[in-house]
DNA sequence: CTTGTTTGGTTCGATATCGTACTATATGAT
DNA sequence: ATCATATAGTACGATATCGAACCAAACAAG
């Protein structure tokens, strides 16, 4: 056992921390979730929540395609989450002018509501947490998730 | 929109970045998590080899609840987690002899082995991603992700 | 020793995730 | 034009997640 580990810790010290580092990334993301979703429910979760705050950052008129891609969700997950969404009124599906196979995301007015109101309820808590440990912390960490995200996102269609 | 937009920028930029990055990280979390898992597949899922790993680190013996809050997920989901790992001849459910409602995990000697096998089988996966920004990066994140998931962790039982 | 409350764990049911298989359209090569 | 292959999306089924309700043991107060 005190082998093993020293083991691993001469021949892989880097494999090692990114191993730390990406088993704390996977339990903030379930911290967020549960965060956040105690903020939302009218029976949100995250996955419409984060389909909606995409759809009014970086526009409508996505093809469901181009959303599993953003999210790195099967698209079989993204049809889900769509079709939940489409059923609360919040999008609507639109044929793809472009393309006789594809569909368009519209966000209706009353998603862009919902979502706006959703970031009104949670700003709070995101605003009240980063004082814990100074802006600057987090201002010089994201660039850094940034770019993991971006490497993993290559080593994955590799 | 832009009207919008500017309003969040002035009174909540704090909030806007720990969005942002709370968003990074669910991303990078939904990432590793599709890399690990296609590394693993002997049906295994990362909550299997998260908490597997978990007891060979930190010692067996624990409760079932012991995980659920080291995890931050709900007992039930835990307890399925185990029921999986059980099936599998990887752990085994002891009686609590200090708790008469309560069970101890003890890790089998395949769940060891598993376990061991499956590290090596991320490991260079883990080490190919770190050259691609730095050591030192990820050995700043770190303690910033640590300190963040703490705080997250306070805030939760508020 | 009761009795009320808390806590560890399971059962069950609703919903979510995601792989496989399928349909329909698009694209590319000849 | 024809045919092969690739791509967008859906259908379906197996498994996973997690809240609610429940049971049994622990603990606390009197």
């Amino acid at each position: 056992m005190t082998k093993s580990n020293e083991h691993d810790g001469r021949d892989n010290n880097a494999g090692l921390v990114m191993f730390e580092l990406l088993n704390e990334v996977g339990i903030i993301a379930q911290l967020s979730r549960t965060l956040m979703e105690s903020r939302l429910d009218d029976g949100l979760t995250i996955h419409h929540f984060t389909a909606l705050n995409h759809l009014v950052r970086l526009g409508d008129g996505k093809t469901p395609m181009d959303l599993a891609r953003a999210f790195q969700v099967p698209k079989t997950s993204m049809s889900h989450t769509l079709a939940g969404l489409e059923k609360r009124g919040l999008i609507r599906m639109e044929p793809n002018p472009d393309d006789g196979r594809g569909k368009l995301v519209r966000l209706t007015d009353s998603g862009q509501a919902v979502r706006n109101r959703a970031i009104q309820d949670i700003a709070p808590d995101m605003a009240n947490i980063i004082p814990q440990f100074g802006l600057e912390d987090a201002q010089v960490a994201l660039p850094f998730l940034r770019k993991l995200r971006a490497v993993l996102d290559k080593a994955r269609d590799k």
